[in-house]
DNA sequence: TAATTAATGCGACTGTGTTGCAATAATACG
DNA sequence: CGTATTATTGCAACACAGTCGCATTAATTA
């Protein structure tokens, strides 16, 4: 089950994915947030927000999960089938737009793509 | 580094590999040994076997990381640029012959992909 | 304003993986 | 072979991300 409250620690988690240009780990998401707020809170905020489709998830290096604002999915279908890049020197994150084809297989049916792609971002390369 | 030393657990730790079709998490890997290896033994022995190209490995769902013989690379360069699929119903993971291309983008050099394919396998299909 | 119940804070817990250190055992070399 | 060297192991303690039960707080509803 989603958000059903306004409460002050959706506004400011809501806040933080607004102001942010990447993509938030729930470690650096609380570094934007007040000290004071709860880390269990936190995990749940994302777990709601989450199955709303206000955010989506995706794994990236260090086995730690990213969220992001979603942008482009209407809100009934919600597809994300868009790939991810993270630079191996910053470690920052950051959803493309390269839609990413899911292939056909012999032997499996693909129902999803997940596509992170790995390198090194603008800042990081001068 | 990696190994330099023949030993009961890196020969136990080959065959569970050798005889295993699917990729293995460290979990999987232990319910197939002997239940006396030594869990930091089971992870040191990956990290070894992976620094000397013998294996590879990868995230799945759940942020677990999986395992998998190497079998066409060369060992002196060492690519893994083959897809990987899990099955969202056994949860079942495997190296899949598919050569992801890796895309070229804009704002960012592109090192690598790694690509997750989900869906369901043959098996639970049915 | 009071009742309902979603959201929160807290502490304990789980699961995956890591690390320091002393003991063990594989290998090299005479 | 016997010994020295040192890679590997076992153990226990730790780190870290995330989860959960439960009592309390507070947003919403009527
Ligand atoms: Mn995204
Ligand atoms: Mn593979
Ligand atoms: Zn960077
Ligand atoms: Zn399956």
């Amino acid at each position: 089950m989603g958000v059903t409250r306004k409460t002050r620690n959706l506004e400011l988690v809501l806040d933080a994915f607004r102001n942010a240009q990447e993509a938030l780990s729930a470690q650096l998401l609380m570094e934007r947030l007040p000290a004071d707020v709860n880390r269990s809170t936190v995990y749940r905020l994302l777990d709601r927000l989450e199955d709303d489709g206000v955010v989506h998830s995706f794994l990236a290096s260090e086995n730690i999960k990213f969220y992001a604002l979603c942008k482009e999915c209407p809100p009934s279908v919600h597809v994300h089938s868009h790939a991810h890049f993270q630079c191996n020197s910053c470690s920052q994150v950051v959803c493309l737009e390269q839609e990413v084809v899911v292939p056909t297989l012999n032997q499996y049916r693909v129902d999803e793509a997940q596509v992170l792609l790995k390198g090194q971002c603008a800042t990081c390369m001068r």
